[in-house]
DNA sequence: CTTTAACTGTCTATCGATAGATAGATAACG
DNA sequence: CGTTATCTATCTATCGATAGACAGTTAAAG
């Protein structure tokens, strides 16, 4: 064997990611996969028995690897505008790497024709990144209530995919810089 | 015939605008459009040479529609808080029909996959809100620059669309509410 | 140590469904 | 009659998925 079965997972799913990065959860196909990680589409069924189990671990992983990156910005620094500054960077690298999108802000936009575990993973996405900029926003502002850092979260979260989205839709990245620029002078990112 | 050619022109509009908003670009099929409004998927062909036409049809409608009525709001009233009030309530109605995405911005994440004639459409339905926006902040700060304006104006819709992506993939209306009344305390929003 | 059995990863071939698109016939309107 | 709108029928391409075969690997049995 060329290959040992969690490589070709890898394989499967680095390909996969960039793929629905740049053209979304329905243009992802088994014949396109198989042919850019060098086998049989047949073959890709071997690994991820259904699209839907594809994009649901495709998903997982992303905001897994996501959380573990936010976790060590955490640990690093007690700045929430260090912080925050460090995050709006991710979303830009995406658009600079081909003008791609956050993974699960472009299956939110095709929500209606994600499989039930692929929304799941998804909602989870969401779900971790306000959490995340929750804990951030508490630490620059102690007085605020529960409620009122999540509700900011949700805020700048769907700010910054918007940012994304828009950019892209562009074409020009410096929409997404002037953007944020704008966020933070107005106060709504620290 | 039962119809005439721009009664039917129309139904097809109208029922690739409600596809589209619901589940992307990329769902729109003729076959799917035609069994809609009750002919045969090659009679669509007759009104719509190819999808791409259809496609760019439907944006450079969507954004006629869209800048007649913000224009009427201009007219209406002086207020940039009134306007912007109504501005965000567009965008809140389209999530209340059945979790409906603007147009423009579904699109966006379809960018890849679009065909250069709709791309152009979509870039002017962007170029026309962010000029009406424009517009209305200049009320409110007459002080600031028209690039300032613009910046601002840019991430007022960015933000929007943001909002909108997010709400929609919780499938939750009430994030899309918290989140603008987050736009607005933080002072983006007017 | 060897033989046998199961497992792993990939293959070929094929399925039914659906996609966008086209050619040519047909029916109705003016 | 000629134009307009729609039809039937069909094409090629692609989709996700499955069945069955085969080579290489591992592990247990004798």
């Amino acid at each position: 064997m060329a290959r040992t079965k969690t490589d070709m997972h890898e394989a499967l799913m680095a390909a996969a990611k960039a793929t629905v990065q740049a053209r979304g959860y329905n243009a992802l196909s088994f014949r396109e996969l198989a042919k850019e990680v060098g086998i049989k589409s047949a073959s890709v069924h071997y690994h991820f028995p259904t699209k839907g189990d594809l994009g649901a671990a495709l998903a997982r992983r992303y905001t897994e690897d996501g959380a573990t990156y936010l976790a060590e910005l955490l640990a690093t620094s007690k700045d929430a505008a260090w912080c925050m500054d460090r995050y709006t960077e991710i979303f830009r690298s995406a658009l600079a790497n081909d003008n791609r999108m956050c993974l699960c802000g472009i299956m939110s936009a095709e929500f209606d024709d994600l499989p039930i575990e692929v929304r799941t993973e998804v909602d989870k996405f969401a779900e971790t990144n306000v959490g995340w900029i929750t804990r951030v926003l508490a630490r620059a502002k102690p007085a605020a209530s529960e409620q009122q850092l999540q509700e900011h979260a949700m805020a700048i979260f769907a700010a910054i995919e918007g940012a994304q989205l828009v950019a892209r839709g562009c074409q020009d990245i410096a929409i997404y810089d002037g953007t944020i620029r704008a966020y933070r002078s107005t106060g709504l990112i620290p």
